[in-house]
DNA sequence: GACTCTCTGTACCGATCGGTACAATCTTCC
DNA sequence: GGAAGATTGTACCGATCGGTACAGAGAGTC
């Protein structure tokens, strides 16, 4: 096994972090099963094992990964909480957090992007306007109007998605520091 | 000749605009010389032709065809307007032509964010760089600080992108529209 | 008409793609 | 220990990838 991973992980649940920063880093097509499988260090045979659906199965279930884990440190607080104002600001932590301060590319809009969307356009609608709608409600409980609320919460999350595509462009992470401080401020805006 | 092309395009500049939305909607790797060749209705024996250099030059080219375009029919007067104001304001009125309200994607930030961006990195830097730096000297023509202009310049930028990648994902339109509204509101708030 | 140069279609190349088949192994439980 | 199931590596599949070779069509020039 003179592979460059440390262990087979041998855990479903750890494979897909794994296969998940590969679909980021090269796109679904560009994502190869040879990748895929140095990445993780399991051959063909585990792979079609764990997911006998092949590659698009893989993409589906990292998809629902992501969705899950946004469902619950950012969606929920914000549907939820008492504190809609405390909830935006932890939304805006674990963005950045996620992100790696805008070196991490947000894999939901780069499938998004490219020629795979048909595909997974059902998960990414649905992630994005999941969001969407957990933002303008905790917005509308802070006190501002459907119209408002629903304008700032698009203009949130498209923010976030053009700052990780210029910080990555220009090369400069700052860009997203900016944007996120930025977005904060719009949102609770007077 | 039973193809689904009109007429082969015997110019080759005719031949970029064609391939240009191959790439858009494909991405640079999914971008395969049979779809490219079904869209110009050229064999490889044309196209290795026009481009000896094969996929990477089309990419090339097809990348500094849309960098002249908004040289010429942006950043110039962003840099040389003496009404820095109307200038903006042709700005946002040129993004909204050439992305056409949002249905069209940008093909520099699907680039940006996939894994073929190594290979062009110096042009898709090149091209925000230039367009930051256009668009911050005529805020600051329009009296704002150095500070404000460059900050408010990276925000227009990163808005385009962020409003095209959350319209393609959300199948949402006007998304798009929103968002230049917002945007140029923005850029030129007191 | 013959020479040139541009342009084109087609056959072909090795490499790699996603996916399948399957025998060998490793676990687990009795 | 031995049966049963989970897990694995490897060989292989047809298709397609980007790219090359090259013969010949087409157009212009003398």
């Amino acid at each position: 096994m003179a592979k460059g991973t440390i262990k087979a992980a041998s855990e479903r649940a750890d494979l897909l972090p794994l296969i998940s920063e590969v679909f980021r880093s090269h796109g679904y097509e560009g994502a190869t099963l040879a990748l895929i499988g140095e990445a993780t260090g399991l051959g063909k045979g585990s792979l079609y094992h764990f997911f006998p659906d092949g590659k698009a199965q893989m993409a589906a279930e990292v998809l629902a990964e992501i969705d899950h884990w946004f469902e619950v440190n950012i969606f929920a607080a914000l549907r939820k909480s008492d504190d809609p104002v405390r909830a935006i600001a932890e939304m805006t932590a674990g963005v950045d957090r996620y992100f790696h301060s805008g070196h991490r590319v947000c894999l939901v809009g780069v499938i998004a992007l490219g020629a795979s969307r048909d595909i997974f356009a059902a998960q990414v609608q649905d992630y994005f306007s999941r969001w969407n709608d957990a933002l303008a409600l905790a917005l509308r409980r802070a006190g501002f109007s459907a119209g408002v609320s629903r304008r700032r919460s698009a203009d949130a999350l498209l923010t976030i998605q053009g700052a990780l595509v210029l910080a990555r462009a220009l090369d400069d992470a700052k860009v997203f520091g900016q944007a996120m401080a930025d977005m904060k401020a719009r949102l609770l805006a007077k």
